[in-house]
DNA sequence: GATGAATGAGGATTCATTCAT
DNA sequence: TATGAATGAATCCTCATTCAT
C-alpha cells in the first residue's frame, strides 16, 4: 500500500504498471493478486485508506467547542501539517481526484470528497446562522472558496513552493476579512 | 488537435492511446506521425495551443485602465466564460497541469503557468502599492488564494457543478471584503 | 536458441523478426521476453553459446603434443567437421561476424574472434621460433592467410560447394609447401 | 547510388530504410521510386555498378603477357588498392555477398562472383598445365585458397587492421612457396 | 501463502510504397 | 520530373492477468 500510494500518486493509475508496483514492494505479481484481487482492487484499497485518514484529520479539526474562526484556522493548519507529514498520501489523493474521467476505476471521489467536506459545510453554515459569517453570499461560494484556497497551497507544496510562515493564520485572516485595505 | 484536446483532457496523456487519437480524428497512424512526429509532439503542440489561448484571455482581462477591483472581476469572469465556452480546452490544461510527475512529457507547466500568472501578480502588487490591498499579507498569499478560488470553481464545473449566478461578483466580493459578517 | 541460431544465421539480426522467432520456436512473444529480455538479449545469448562451442573445438585441436603440422591439420579438420555437423551454428557465427557495422547489437565479435584465434597465433609463433615456419614473413600474414583459407572453405560449404576429399590435408599441404611446382 | 552503396554496405539491405536512403541522398521518396522503381531496384542497380567495376579491376590484372606469378601479385595488389580507394564499394559487395539467404533480393551473387573469378581460375589452370603450379592439388583448392587469403585481408581492412607492407608480395610468396621453413 | 512461467491483447512507432497534383 | 501527404502492415515490446505447482 505504501508503494501503491507513492507510485499511483506520482504516475497516476494508468501510468503505473503492476510490474512497477510489485518490484517497488519487493513481492511477486501473484502475491499482489492474492491480496488485492486486481490492480483496481489495490487502487481502491489505497483510496479508502487515505480517505479515512484525511477524514480523521478533518474531523479532529472541527470537533471542538472552539469558535468558528479558530476551527477554520485549525482546519487549514491540520491539512497542511498532514500534507507535509504524508506528502505521498496527499499527492495520491490529489492525483486520484484529478484523473477521474476514464481509465482510472470509478470511485465516486467527488461524492466521497463532498462527504468529507460536509462537516466543513456545516461549520460554515452554522457560522452564517449565528451571524458570524455573511449571509449575502451563497453557502457554496463560501465552502468552495475556502477549500480552493487551502487546496491551492497544498498543491503548490507538491511543486516545491513552501507555504509562507503562519500560513494558516494568513489564509483564514484573508478568508474572513478580505484582501482590501481598510 | 481538437480530439487530442478532448482525449488527453478526459483520459490523461498515458491513458490515451495513439489508436484512440487517430480513430477519433478519422485519420491513420502514419498521418499523425507525419504531422506531429510522435504522441509527445502532439501533446506538446496541444499544450502550446491552449496555453496561448489562455494567455490571451488573461491578458485581455488585465490590459485596461479599470480599477483593480474591476480587473479582478473581469479576470474571474473571463476565465469562467472561457471554461464554459471551451470546456475541453480548459479540462485539458487542468489535467495536464495535475499529472506532471512522470509518464507525461515534461512541459514545465508550472513555470508556464507562473508566466501566465505574472500579470495577475503584478496587478495585485500594484494594488498593494496604491493602498487598495492589504500590505500585511504576503503577496504570495494574495495571488495563490485568488487563483485557488477561481481554479476551484473551474474544476467544480468539470464535475457538473454549475457556478452560482453572479459568480464573479461573489468571489471578488469575498476575496476583497472577506466572509466575516460586519 | 536453436531457432534463433537458424533464423539469425539465415536472415541476419535485423532481417529476423521477433514474430518469426517465436513462431518458429512454438512459444509466445512474452515468453521470449521473459527468458531473454529482448531480441538483443536473445541474440547475445546465442552468440555466446556458439562462441563457447567454437572455442572448445579450436582448443581441442591445439591442446596436444602433436607437431605443428599435425595440429594445423587437426584444426582445419575439426573446424570443417564442426561446420558440417552444426551448419546452422557456423552460419550464425559467420553471418553475425559479417554484419557488425550497424543494426545488429555491438558484440565485439572481432575481439572475441581474435581471442579465439590467439591459440592459433601462438601455435604459428612457436612454429616460427622452432624453425619449422618461415621467419621472413610477418606473423600476421601467416595467421590471417591460414584462417582465410579455412574460412573460405567453410563459407563455400554454406553455398552448397562440398569441400574436396582430404580437404584438411590439401590445404595444410598448400599452406606449408605452397602451390608452386617443384 | 553513392549513398546506397555506403548505407547498404554498412547496415545491410534490410537494415537500411528508404527514409535513410533518401535523406542521405537529399531527395524525396517519390524521386527514388521514379528512378529506381523500388528499394530492390536501387539495390540491384548498386550491385551491378560495383560488380562491373570489380570485374574491370580483375580483368585489368589478368589481361597481360606477364608470367603467372606476376599476374597473381598484380591481382592481389589491385584488389587491395581498389578496396583502399573505394572502401564503401568493397564493403557493399562483401556485405551483399554475405547476406544472401533471405530478406535481401536474390541476385545470384555467388554465380556472379564465380563468373568474375573465372579468369582467375583459368589463370591458375594454365599455371598447372604449364607446370608452374602443382598438379597434385585440386584446382578448387588452389582457387579458393588464394581467394580466401585475399578476401581475409580485405575484410580485416574493414575492421581497421592495416595490411602489412608489401602485402601483395608476401601473400603471393606464401601462396607459391608455403609457410614451411626450408 | 507464494511463485515461476505463460499469455492474448494492446502499446508506440516505422516500414516500403503510392496517390493526386 | 518532382513532391507533400497518405496508408496497411509490420516492427519491438509491455500490459494486466492467470495457471499449475
Amino acid at each position: 500500500l505504501d508503494e501503491a500510494t507513492r507510485l499511483f500518486g506520482v504516475k497516476g493509475y494508468v501510468g503505473t504498471s503492476v510490474r512497477e508496483l510489485v518490484e517497488a514492494a519487493g513481492v511477486t505479481k501473484p502475491t499482489l493478486y492474492y491480496y488485492f484481487g486486481s490492480k483496481e482492487g489495490l487502487f481502491l484499497e489505497t483510496v479508502e485508506l487515505h480517505m479515512l485518514q484525511l477524514e480523521r484529520v478533518i474531523t479532529d479539526a472541527l470537533d471542538s467547542d472552539d469558535p468558528v474562526t479558530t476551527k477554520l484556522r485549525t482546519f487549514a493548519h491540520n491539512v497542511v501539517v498532514e500534507a507535509t507529514a504524508n506528502p505521498d498520501a496527499m499527492r495520491f489523493l490529489v492525483t486520484a481526484q484529478h484523473n477521474p474521467e476514464e481509465g482510472q476505476p470509478k470511485v465516486d471521489l467527488l461524492t466521497l470528497h463532498r462527504q468529507r467536506m460536509e462537516p466543513l459545510g456545516k461549520l460554515l453554515c452554522s457560522g452564517v446562522e449565528h451571524g458570524q459569517l455573511r449571509a449575502d453570499l451563497d453557502l457554496e461560494t463560501l465552502i468552495y472558496s475556502f477549500i480552493g484556497i487551502v487546496n491551492m497551497f497544498v498543491m503548490m507544496g507538491f511543486h516545491g513552493v513552501k507555504p509562507p510562515d503562519a500560513f494558516a493564520d494568513q489564509i483564514v485572516d484573508l478568508f474572513l476579512h478580505g484582501a482590501a485595505a481598510r
